[in-house]
DNA sequence: TCCTTTTCATGAGGTACCTCACTATCTTGG
DNA sequence: CCAAGATAGTGAGGTACCTCATGAAAAGGA
């Protein structure tokens, strides 16, 4: 490995790779833990919940799209938050197939208080970089990460 | 967003951490499925069998340990790893709570064609980085991702 | 209008992880 | 030697996703 000119054999692509799944295994882990912890919710429902926050009343396979995920899964999802009386769901009378789902006022303090604790586990892992560092990792994400828009 | 001194406003610690996050999802999900569809083995089981081909003979509980797993989830991966004939698991005569774990030959022409498929996804997201890139990206996941040497 | 197609939610069952409880076995301090 | 105590693997059951099949309802086309 001669290191004189065009350097840097030491790290392929794969190894970078195999590095950014493990890195955020263990970030995601770290957050979830501190979510549930310190108010019983889980990242996944978080997003759940903030999705609603941020679409408002919507129906179950309209907050599928939303997710990114299966509809059966936001089935699952809305069952347990509706459990935790998290969110509202009740019948459409327009469309009797539906289910609208709204979060509670409960959900909305809940959610408020995930994300708070889902950014302080954030803050404290980042916090350590730089702003321009921050930014750096954050335009490599988008070139690694090609901004797919939701095929809707 | 005035751009002539100390910049960036631009990027949170939660937003990139949380960038971070999706964008290893994203990336994960695209090397499962190629490795499924090439060769049958999902990216956590070629992990297993990596481990194996690392180091050799061992029974569960150091398995356990060298994933980072517990040990049931090293039983349910070994099981149906077993039942693909994959590797041998057999009885261990020096201590009979033990059970003896390796790749058979299957096994190990397995985990070469699984980790083939699986360069090949992270040469085809991570290849359009630059080798400074690839080398800043592996610098800044170390800062985040502290080295934890496993506990033992 | 009736008939096919599409859409919505969900049952059934699968994957990959987890915890907790339990048995079998080994190790060690009297 | 033998009763704790630690360790190895697994049953039971939980979380968060998935696919595929199904029933109910809506939407369209002839």
């Amino acid at each position: 490995m001669s290191e004189h000119h065009t350097i840097t054999t030491g790290s392929s692509p794969e190894q970078v790779g195999l590095a950014l799944l493990t890195t955020a295994h263990n970030i995601r882990e770290e957050v979830d833990r501190h979510m549930i912890s310190a108010t019983g919710i889980s990242l996944s429902r978080t997003k759940v919940l903030q999705a609603l926050a941020a679409h408002g009343t919507v129906h179950q396979a309209r907050l599928a799209d939303i997710l990114g995920q299966a509809p059966r899964s936001v089935t699952q999802a809305v069952e347990s938050l509706e459990r935790l009386g998290l969110i509202d769901r009740t019948g459409n009378a327009e469309d009797r197939r539906r289910k609208t789902v709204s979060l509670t006022t409960t959900g909305r303090t809940a959610l408020a208080a995930a994300e708070r604790a889902g950014e302080h586990v954030l803050r404290q892992i980042f916090g350590s970089l730089a702003p321009q560092q921050l930014t750096d990792l954050e335009t490599l994400l988008t070139l690694i990460n090609p901004p797919r828009s939701h095929t809707g």
